[in-house]
This record gives C-alpha cells, sequence and structure tokens, in this order.
DNA sequence: TTGCTAATGCAACTAAGATGCATTAAATTT
DNA sequence: AAATTTAATGCATCTTAGTTGCATTAGCAA
C-alpha cells in the first residue's frame, strides 16, 4: 500500500469511477480527461488505485484493459473474483454479481481466474 | 469457410499444432518459423486456420493472444467454450477438459464466454 | 516556509497487430 | 504441359496500447 497523494489527477479519475459505477477502458478513460492530464498520469493513477484496493482491472473481449470500482476490497484483499460481462454489440462492460463456481483442477492450484462473458446487453437485447 | 490452400507455409504451422498439443502464443508461434516466414503471414494464417474451425484463440492473461489445436470444432460450429489455465509461473497455458456451469444473466443473452484459471502448472506446482 | 519526495509532463521507446501493394505460387482450365 | 486465375506471401509502413527515463512540479509534514 503505497502513499497515495490527494493531487488534482487522482481526484479526476476517482470522480469519474464515483460518478457512475461501469467499467471503463484505459482508453476511453484517457480519452475523459485528455485535456486534464497526461495519458502517463492516468496509467500511473490506475496502477496506484488498484494496488490500494479501490478500483480492479481486467481485459475485456479485445486484450484491452478495463477498470472498475472495488466493492468490498482493500490493499491486501482483493475480492475481484467476479465475472464480467462485455455486449458484443455495443461494448459496455458489467460486473456480475453471480457466482460462478471454479472446480478443483487435478495438480493445478489455482489461484485466481478471469470469467469474461459475452453477448448481448440489457440495452442491445432485442 | 474460405479458400485455404495448402502452402508451404500453412503447412509449417499446422505442424507445429500437430506435434505438440500444447496452446502456442502468436508472439511464440512467429518466433518459432521467423526463418521461414514473415510474421504477417503467420498472423494471417492463424486467422484462416480458427475461421475454418481448425485452431481457435483466447486472450491469456497479459492480454496476449493464444491459439490452441480445436477438438471437434469446424467452421459453423465452434465449440471452444472450455476454460483454459494459465501458469504464473512458467506462463503456459492449457486448454481444460472440466465443464463451467453459466449462470443466466438477467435481461442478458450470453453468447459465449472466456474463461482463464491461474495460478501453478503441474510443474510448477511445489 | 522550508525541505523532502511522490506525482506529473513530455518525449521517446517497445511491442502487438493491421494494412496496402507488388510479387509469388497453388490450384484450375485449356 | 502450358496458360490462367487468384489466394497467399513478403515487405514496408502504420497504428495503438502501454512503458520508461528524466527533469519539473506540487502535496504534505516538520
Amino acid at each position: 500500500m503505497g502513499i497515495i497523494r490527494k493531487t488534482k489527477a487522482v481526484a479526476t479519475v476517482l470522480q469519474i469511477f464515483e460518478e457512475e459505477s461501469e467499467s471503463k477502458s484505459v482508453v476511453h478513460l484517457i480519452g475523459l480527461v485528455k485535456d486534464k492530464m497526461n495519458k502517463t498520469t492516468v496509467y500511473r493513477i490506475l496502477d496506484r488505485l488498484e494496488r490500494d484496493g479501490i478500483i480492479h482491472s481486467f481485459n475485456g473481449k479485445d486484450g484491452l484493459k478495463w477498470y472498475a470500482k472495488c466493492e468490498g476490497c482493500s490493499a491486501n484483499h482483493h475480492s475481484d473474483k467476479h465475472p464480467h460481462f462485455q455486449c458484443t454489440k455495443c461494448d459496455k462492460v458489467e460486473c456480475l454479481s453471480v457466482e460462478i463456481k471454479i472446480p478443483s483442477i487435478k495438480n493445478h492450484k489455482v489461484d485466481s481466474s478471469c470469467i469474461l462473458l459475452m453477448g448481448k446487453c440489457e440495452v442491445c437485447y432485442v
């Protein structure tokens, strides 16, 4: 848990995650704040916020990195094992609160999992 | 299902997947055949082989693209819904034959899933 | 207010993957 | 077997996500 200073840039990024609970891709985030800070800064702030358990990251369907606010996580305990859902039409990503049972794998030690479901979201579902 | 010509390059790539059943990252594949063909060719061959149901792709833990041989897949029916396991120590990826139950998500239509388990493989498991 | 150092900006870099186009070589036809 | 067709390849170039090094700036504590 590194020291996090409450800089203007950190406040800006945090506010985005507080305003709406939707996940954001890094690319999208950089676009949102591009006239307020450098993209390197965005990457570094996201790193720090994740390290401190304030947000968590995962990979979207194109391998891009996404971030979302953590619920009930801390620096030492990251309970971001929930699956994510990405719409194949509008690309939106949602955190799912369902529990998916991971079976134990013979001769393997499973430490974490990354589950991405794909399909049509509520809006794009015809 | 596009036309696939049996070129020398295609034969080389296919042979790699036939020799051992382990998954390969694109980067690794390019390295394996770098004195036999151009990296662009590798990308395009992998595209075609996947389109025709001979191999399937998925994202590894760093967002890199991986490919593995398909078992019981064809161009129209891709049954690559199995999970994958990537070792956090040696980076090796395996296709798992276990079935993981995906619950239905309210107001969503789940078409496919991408499940990556991470931990220690048989060899790195101390 | 001063001093320490985390945080930022900027430029340059790395690496995965895509694209346009001229050339080559499978597969078909004659 | 030669001619033809066009899928496949090589090569150069480009795009974009993400990283790094370093000088400068700005939180924060003393």
